[in-house]
DNA sequence: ATTGCGGTTTTTGCCC
DNA sequence: GGGCAAAAACCGCAAT
């Protein structure tokens, strides 16, 4: 093999490396990205919660109490779910279906 | 005091303590509202996150090793480096490489 | 069938039932208490562990980090090398140093 | 300063560190062999439950369902302590106590 | 057989 | 710093 394409091999190899790690970097990067910018808006909407809390007890309610009474609600919601599931898991398990 | 005064008077309370209650009640209901509305959003973002980690899954990239990433970079320099540097000092004490 | 055998024949069914009942209602009891205590003493050792952890933050060290090193310890070493090279891997794709 | 007591110095100097490194090297160490002991111990805790289940799932138990009971039964110890929790709760939220 | 999924436990971060 | 809520790792199951 001359000087010359040698050369060339190790270029052509290296820019096969390169766009390889080059496709699968950018693409890490991009999924890393978006992630970020849904973790920024997350942690916004966790602010603005907190400041409702904040301001709640600024009018003087009990913001443990206001947690639990969200929490009561959102049971509430998910208990009838819930209780059906167990019903059903109940009624299978004795055969009835 | 005469009887119609006197009823104005209790008229006069109860109002007032309906309109206490109201408007505190009122008031607590409003933020419920408002933090289960957020909350929703928020549970939505963490839906669109989990989507994009499974994408990523999906061409072949580690979740685990990602989300480790997204944590190093939302961290601080220096805080990284001293929590990298404090996790070598306690390998080495213990032999560990 | 007379009235007597016709009863006897009850009897029979009704002893069969209970006793079938009686043996698997036995058994699942037993199976539960036997849970019941093992699952104690697992929360007791919890309970330890949680307090040699205090222990050592106690006399200075860092309890998130002892935490890692018991993971790694756990882990098989050649997995653990891959990880931390995966992470490397990730790293430098991103930048991250 | 002679050889010898520069010498001295230095073994002093490497004695001592070495004793720091060690004692908070041995230590460290003993922290982690009682966790290692303890993390043992529970899971081999976890094992025989694991096994209890399998053994009644063998005689044709729901395992599911058993979990659920075993959870039920705990929660009704627990409720207890929690309905009580709760009840203060709401009674110093009122100001009651 | 492999992989996604639900639920459980463990870990981390946060607020008081 | 201690307790509490959110996130993450872990495990067995199921379905393909």
């Amino acid at each position: 093999m001359t000087e010359t394409a040698a050369r060339k091999a190790e270029v052509a190899n290296d820019t096969v490396t390169k766009d390889v790690e080059n496709v699968s970097g950018q693409r890490l990067k991009s999924y890393l990205d978006r992630i970020d910018r849904l973790e920024e808006e997350k942690k916004g909407l966790a602010e603005d919660i907190k400041d409702i809390y904040a301001e709640a007890k600024g009018v003087g309610f009990d913001v443990k109490t206001i947690r639990k009474i969200v929490k009561l609600r959102q049971m509430d919601t998910n208990k009838r779910h819930e209780e059906e599931e167990l019903l059903e898991l109940y009624k299978s398990a004795v055969g009835l279906d």
